[in-house]
DNA sequence: GTGGTCTAGACCACG
DNA sequence: GTGGTCTAGACCACA
């Protein structure tokens, strides 16, 4: 079952972190289709956080339609964001020993969060020319 | 001078996006003591945005230290943030390529920003142990 | 509930005044960490000041670590300032009791003001030495 | 000659610290009339501070008819804001053990202002009724 | 022209 | 109803 995270510092809605979160595991295959998310109850339970929040978040995953709620038994996995590929597990293993070796060389996590931030934003940049 | 962008869909705060980006580039060795940010008028050129916003954002970032408004001359920066090292374009050309395998691996955007927030988050996960 | 006070002639920033009030009021116990501060739209009500004013005021507070703002519940104190000795009681009696002795020799407010200001300074220049 | 001070984190404007400091030293006696002020090149050799902003403190005081600009001589102190009185010494140094007392007590500097705050606001309180 | 303060008012996220 | 973000626009202090 999907565990849920709240960075309360971040400045990101509460309800924008479920969706990114349920959003994300479905394009790594951790969710699929027919999978159940945590009820709004134990999402509460797990972290401190209104159920209207909760279940704003549910509502819109629906709407963007990729869940599908089922009175009476849940929320439910719906589709694929299919960007799932047999090369993730190594691409996966590759980016954490990147991520050791910038530890190693004595990065801090905002240090190595600002490397991440500069090469995606040159892949962005690129991929606009 | 450093040219800020923002990304307005992301759900992060856009003052908040403009201090990331500033403590980046402090942190890259982008931006060095006694450099000058652009003038709140010239950000307000640049991206279309309120100058009270970035008034703002730079106002944190002078209660954090890190940089100093100096009125009739401009903003500079105070401090760095010294995680710089040697080994830091290694790092930088060891990431694009990977994130160069993970596009032609036929991810998107999305999915490699997924893997990446996974791998983050589980760094930090074992930071805590 | 705390009261605020604002001087305009003063030429001290209202969201200045605010903020020295609450540190203050911690220091002298107060405030005690779980107590909560008016809310905003009291502190408008109270006295005439704009919401983001005040909003400003707290927010300083906030990055300072002072306070806490909850969104749907208020801002609340969250650590001591802890300067609050046994003596502090008899040291504002004895404070009040100088002050009425100046008054009484004649002294107005801005004379005092004066002499208050003037030892303030000696005792800092003092304390570098 | 009277030596200013400049508060840069007060938040109090420069050319209002200025006309502050040149009033508590009259009202002290420190200034008495016919005394000469610091040139404006003086003050600009003393603190860090533009010539303008020295200008303009010393025409706002003779506005208040305080001093008196004597083109080619300098700025002279014209009127007494007549507080003096013969216990004025005794006030001060009083007030000076007041001081060390506080801090013997283990009061800090913004401790003692808590406490010196508190007590002015109170008198001021008093003084209305 | 540059930073800084303040008001007014809209809209959002959350409880 | 409470805090938080953002825009718009005025005015001030300073170089």
């Amino acid at each position: 079952m999907l565990a849920f995270r709240l960075d309360r510092k971040s400045g990101v809605p509460a309800y924008r972190q479920l969706i990114d979160q349920v959003r994300h595991a479905i394009q790594l295959g951790i969710l699929r289709p027919g999978d159940q998310l945590p009820t709004v109850r134990e999402v509460v339970r797990q972290i401190t956080i209104n159920p209207n929040t909760v279940h704003r978040a549910y509502r819109e995953l629906e709407l963007q339609g990729l869940t599908e709620g089922r009175t009476g038994s849940g929320t439910f996995i719906r589709k694929s964001l299919s960007e799932i590929s047999s090369h993730q597990p190594k691409l996966l293993s590759q980016l954490e020993q990147w991520l050791r070796r910038a530890q190693d060389a004595g990065l801090g996590i905002e240090g190595i969060e600002a490397l991440v931030a500069e090469a995606l934003h040159s892949m962005k940049e690129e991929g606009r020319l």
